[in-house]
RNA sequence: GCCGCGGUGGCGGAAUUGGUAGACGCACAGGACUCAAAAUCCUGCGAUGGCAACAUCAUGAGAGUUCGAUUCUCUCCCGCGGCACCA
């Protein structure tokens, strides 16, 4: 036989499978469906990181090892391709960035499928398609419809050098990334969703999906409902009101001052009648000025100023207390007003000590009767706030609204869909720091859909987090251009077959992605999935049925991999060198899938030795007889790979199939069936080198590709290892028959000669018996 | 500061409900093969003492529960990730 060949090998077989469309998901099938998702990857012009392997080939496994078993299933790639760098990159070189896209999705292509990964590429998606958008716009617009999308002020980062609004990401310490000039905050109209409105459903449909705790656990805490009470305290001599959140109503008589968030209206009000309004409107405008950067830089010293000349009324107690302005108080959650309990909160007390504020020492009340004893009213608050959707840049989904000087705002009739991304010159903003399409007239300058008249289009473009809110659904339906997807194909894909008809639970079955999604894509995901829900477009109520996560692949000295360090390890180097059956298999055995682990090329010496000796080990392939201890081993192996694939455990799964290699290795000749059985669990890892080996022993598919099952009985070895100790320290090991019983076994183990000198002149005080793991014997020593 | 995840040989790591700590791999050392080298194969490989049998110590540190703790509880230290004045 001749040398692996990896090279001739991969490429042999990856003709094959995209000529006979190996890997492509059927819509109509007998078989049960089984739906795998990666988390769409961003096509940098970096290339492919070793990153992005890992958790494929991870999933990819789990997909080959579920079509081993007879399931149809899905398991689609596509390019979430808007968003800021290659936006920023066309800024830099005025390269178009549909070209640069072009570019680099080819490139992510050409390496995944040197990869062997099996990826249904007859559905590959791409956001920055108009096909595709076209379906973004139309969700945007039924949320439009159902009253969730709205405009609304907030503040951006506004660069005032480069006039442009900057992503948190650019903001570095302040200033822009660019040019180092500070950053301010600017006041700008822009769209919302109304995510809050879900937040309670959010929320409590996490008990009915299957997340890693760590996943569930932080959407629980971003979303972060808390109970409590809303209070009105009137103004003394005025007919104003001020109204706080607490969570803490039972403190009430020790509220000793109100403060408000610099941002509050009523701030501004009342500063135009107090005795220090130029202090005051001064510090809201600091206040304004700060980046959230700067403001947790200055560290936990508190900020503020009272309102003088105005107090406010406690409702409970009738004193009149001071008001107060102060950025520790934040505007977006609650009321933007609290009342202050030194007595009973650190950071009130804190605040309080520094100004001199009154510090009262109470009894509790029962908080829901106090609430409704001063005209209070029990609510549930949410820290989510408001999803902000618009951006003012140029790469991304154009937002299909048209603003009418007699209608006000009008949507994009369906039918005129997609508005399309026109084509610019330049991609920097308007001199207002609109997005670049507010430079284009013939984009700009339409007709009102209700009143025929002179129209605006809307100018800001939607934020990366659309498109990838619901590309899993296009998935399902990819040539689609009549709906986003049909009804019967999301609800082959989406519904689990066993399911009851009038059930909702359902959704993609097996979602993976990083860690650093698991809150924000995840949410906004599972938000418009609802909405869809709601409108009856999509049969479950969840996008997910389960999620897990991978760890990061770090450099060597365990940073994070980046062009700039150039520490990026080049996954094309290394197909070349060692092989993509290699690559991947290392990947697998780097370390725990869900762990963050450090890249260290060395040890893939190790996994290219164990391919090339799986390849040898063909040659003794024949006639041989079957050892109970080859049975015992085999059933052992495939028990452990089986459930360390579907619980992501690939490191020991690796193992253990080295340790059978390691076995057989040993053998005379190996049986064709041992070997066939073999080949069958090694297959996910090492696809390529399996179906070669397979074909040269002759195998057919229909012999050789499905997944072996575990014969029970061989499971048990005949007799087992057990250990036997005195005062808890292992002293001996007997064997036994695993159903030996108690009896039976301190016999045996009183019995060995070791045992016997460490168990003279002492009395056994007790002796404990584990069926099948250890015996125990307490003494007193007499040396003592 | 808060939340989450981790800390085990020279290195990556393994250890079902508490039950023989160090599987598997890397590196290293010795041997076989070779004129020689590479590759491959065999053997060894936590630390200390001992020729050895063996003994003692050892899973970040310290305590606790238990016949028995890498695993459970408490306190503390260190690393990584996320969030951050959330009332």
């Amino acid at each position: 036989m001749e040398r692996y060949d990896h090279k001739a090998i991969e490429q042999k077989w990856q003709k094959i499978w995209e000529e006979s469309g190996a890997f492509r998901a059927e819509d109509e099938s007998k078989k049960a469906k089984e739906y795998l998702l990666i988390e769409f990857p961003y096509p940098s012009g970096d290339g492919l990181h070793v990153g992005h392997i890992r958790s494929w080939t991870a999933l990819d496994v789990v997909a080959r090892k579920r079509r081993a078993q007879g399931k149809n299933v899905l398991y689609p790639i596509g390019w979430d391709a808007f968003g800021l760098p290659t936006e920023n990159y066309a800024l830099k070189t005025g390269k178009d960035p549909r070209l640069v896209t072009k570019e680099n999705t080819d490139n992510f292509r050409r390496q995944i499928k040197s990869l062997g990964i099996s990826f249904d590429w007859s559905r590959e998606v791409n956001t920055t398609d108009p096909a595709y958008y076209k379906w973004t716009q139309w969700i945007f617009l039924q949320l439009y419809k159902k009253g969730l999308a709205y405009k609304a002020k907030t503040l951006i980062n506004w660069c005032p050098t480069d006039k442009i609004g900057l992503a948190n990401e650019e903001v570095i310490n302040g200033v822009c990334e660019r040019c180092g000039t500070p950053v301010e905050k600017r006041e700008k109209e822009q769209w919302m969703l109304a995510i809050t409105k879900y937040a309670q459903r959010l929320y409590d449909d996490l008990d009915t999906v299957d997340y890693i705790p760590a996943a569930k656990l932080g959407q629980r805490n971003w979303i972060g409902p808390s109970e409590g009470a809303q209070i009105k305290f009137q103004i003394a001599n005025s007919k104003s009101q001020i109204e706080v959140f607490t969570t803490r109503p039972d403190t009430l008589f020790g509220a000793t001052y109100l403060v408000l968030a610099p941002e509050h209206t009523l701030a501004q009000e009342l500063a135009e009648k107090a005795e220090n309004k130029n202090e005051i409107i001064r510090y809201i405008e600091q206040s304004r000025k700060k980046t959230e950067i700067e403001r947790t830089t200055e560290g936990k010293e508190k900020t503020g100023v009272e309102i003088k000349g105005m107090k406010a009324i406690n409702p409970a107690s009738k004193e009149e207390i001071p008001i107060w302005v102060a950025d520790y108080v934040l505007a977006g959650y609650g009321t933007g007003a609290i009342m202050a309990v030194p007595a009973h909160d650190e950071r009130d007390l804190a605040f309080a000590k520094k100004f001199n504020l009154q510090v009262k020492e109470i009894e509790l009340e029962d908080p829901k009767k106090i609430t409704e004893k001063v005209g209070g009213k029990w609510v549930t608050t949410y820290k989510l706030r408001d999803w902000v959707f618009s951006r003012q840049r140029y790469w991304g989904e154009p937002i299909p609204m048209i603003i009418c000087p007699t209608d006000g705002w009008v949507p994009v009739p369906e039918s005129d869909l997609p508005v399309l991304l026109p084509k610019v010159e330049k991609y920097q903003p308007s001199e207002a720091g609109e997005s670049p399409l507010a430079n284009i007239a013939e984009f700009v300058n339409t007709t009102c859909p209700t009143c025929g008249g002179p129209a605006k289009r809307e100018t800001d473009v939607m934020p990366n987090w659309a498109g990838s809110s619901w590309y899993y659904l296009r998935y399902c339906d990819p040539k689609n251009d009549t709906e986003f997807a049909a009804q019967d194909k999301l609800k082959y894909w989406l519904t689990p077959p066993a399911s009851p008809k009038t059930s909702s639970r359902g959704g993609v079955d097996w979602y993976n992605g990083g860690m650093e999604h698991t809150t924000l894509h995840l949410l906004y995901s599972r938000f418009w999935h609802k909405v869809l829900f709601d409108l009856g477009l999509v049969p479950t109520s969840e996008p997910y049925l389960k999620r897990t996560s991978h760890g990061l692949i770090l450099a060597e000295d365990g940073s994070k991999m980046s062009k700039s360090k150039g520490n990026v390890i080049n996954p094309d180097a290394l197909v070349e060198q060692v092989g993509a059956d290699s690559l991947r298999l290392f990947e697998m055995f780097l370390g725990p899938f869900d762990q963050p682990v450090a890249w260290n090329s060395d040890s893939i010496a190790g996994v290219r030795r164990f391919l090339e000796r799986v390849w040898i080990l063909a040659e003794k392939v024949g006639e041989a007889p079957l050892s109970k201890e080859t049975e015992t081993l085999l059933a052992q192996t495939i028990d452990k790979v089986s459930r360390d694939i579907d619980a992501l455990k690939m490191n020991t799964a690796v193992s253990s199939l080295m340790i059978f290699l390691n076995h057989l290795q040993k053998l005379e000749s190996v049986s064709k069936e041992i070997f066939k059985q073999f080949l069958g669990l090694f297959a996910p890892f090492a696809p390529h080198i399996a179906h070669e080996l397979a074909e040269r022993v002759g195998f057919t598919r229909e012999k050789w590709e499905h997944w072996p099952t575990v014969d029970e009985s061989k499971l048990v070895s005949a007799t087992v290892q057990v250990a036997v100790q005195v005062n808890g320290k292992v002293r001996s090991t007997i064997e036994l028959s695993p159903e030996a019983g108690e009896g039976e076994a301190l016999a045996a183990a009183r019995a060995d000669a070791v045992v016997t000198k460490w168990l003279a002149g002492a009395d056994v005080k007790k002796a404990v018996y584990v069926k099948g793991k250890i015996v125990n014997f307490v003494i007193t020593s007499l040396d003592v």
